[in-house]
DNA sequence: CAGAATCCCTTTTGATACTG
DNA sequence: CAGTATCAAAAGGGATTCTG
C-alpha cells in the first residue's frame, strides 16, 4: 500500500535540509505562528487585541513572532499616529495564501482531535498495564 | 450548571486554550513531526531508513517523536522477529488523513518559499540601512 | 537493527519591570 | 497602546555510550 499524497515532483526530498518544505516548517512550526496567522486572517487586529484573543501568549513572544511574520512578508504592520499610538496587523497576499493552505487543518482538528485523545488514553492504559 | 460546548467550527476560538486547533498544534508543531508524517506517508519505513531519509535527526529525537506519533494513533509500529530485529513504521488511517491534510503545505512551500526569502532579504536590507 | 540511558548545551518561553 | 530590556526557567535537541 503506497499512499501518494502528491505527485513525485511535489514531494521534495527530506534528504536535503534545504528542501522548501523543511525551510517552511522550520519557520512556522512553533507554538504560536500558525495560530496567529489564522487569527489575523479573520480580520486586521491590533497588538493588545491580538494578545487577548490568543490567550496565554506573553507580550515578548507576541512581539517577536509578529516581527518574524513581518520579516517573512506574511504580515503587515501599520502604525497610526493617534495618541496613544495604535498599530494594526494584517495579512499580506502571501500570508492570506498561506493561511488558506493552513485552514483545513483547523477543520481536521475539530473533527479528529477526539480520536487522538482516545488513542492516547488507550496507549497509556496499555503502557500502565504491566 | 449548563456548559455549552461550541460545535465544531472552521475557525475555533483561540481564546480557549483547549480549542482543538491549539491542541493539535501543540502536538505537531515541532521541528520533526510533520516531516516524519509526510515521509512515512510515502511508504512504510524502518527506523534507520527513516533516519537516513530525514537527514539531521538524532536517534533519540526520532525515537521520541515516533513514540508520540504512535501514542496519538497516527503511526503503527510493527516489530518483525528477524535477526536482528526489524521494525516498520506505517501510518494509521488517522495518520493518512492528517498527512493528506498537511500535503498541500509542501506544494505551498515549493511555490512560495522564494517569496519568503525575498521578503526577508528586503526586510533585512531596510533594517540595516539605518 | 532498533533502540534506551546519560550528559549537556541551546533555544524557546515566561514573568517582571520599564519606556515613548 | 505598543512595545523593549532583563533575568530566570523550561523545554527541545544533540552527541555519546551501551544493550537485546
Amino acid at each position: 500500500m503506497n499512499l501518494v499524497i502528491a505527485p513525485a515532483d511535489l514531494t521534495p526530498d527530506p534528504f536535503n535540509p534545504r528542501c522548501p518544505t523543511r525551510l517552511l516548517l522550520d519557520r512556522i512550526a512553533d507554538k504560536w505562528t500558525v495560530l496567529l496567522l489564522t487569527v489575523i486572517a479573520r480580520e486586521p487586529v491590533r497588538f493588545n487585541a491580538l494578545r487577548r484573543e490568543v490567550g496565554g501568549i506573553s507580550q515578548k513572544v507576541l512581539s517577536q513572532t509578529l516581527k518574524s511574520l513581518e520579516r517573512d512578508g506574511l504580515v503587515t504592520r501599520t502604525a497610526y499616529p493617534t495618541v496613544p499610538v495604535t498599530v494594526e496587523y494584517a495579512l499580506t497576499p502571501l500570508g492570506i495564501s498561506l493561511a488558506a493552505t493552513l485552514a483545513p487543518l483547523a477543520l481536521w482538528a475539530a473533527t479528529h482531535m477526539g480520536e487522538i485523545g482516545a488513542a492516547q488514553d488507550h496507549f497509556d492504559s496499555r503502557a500502565g498495564a504491566h
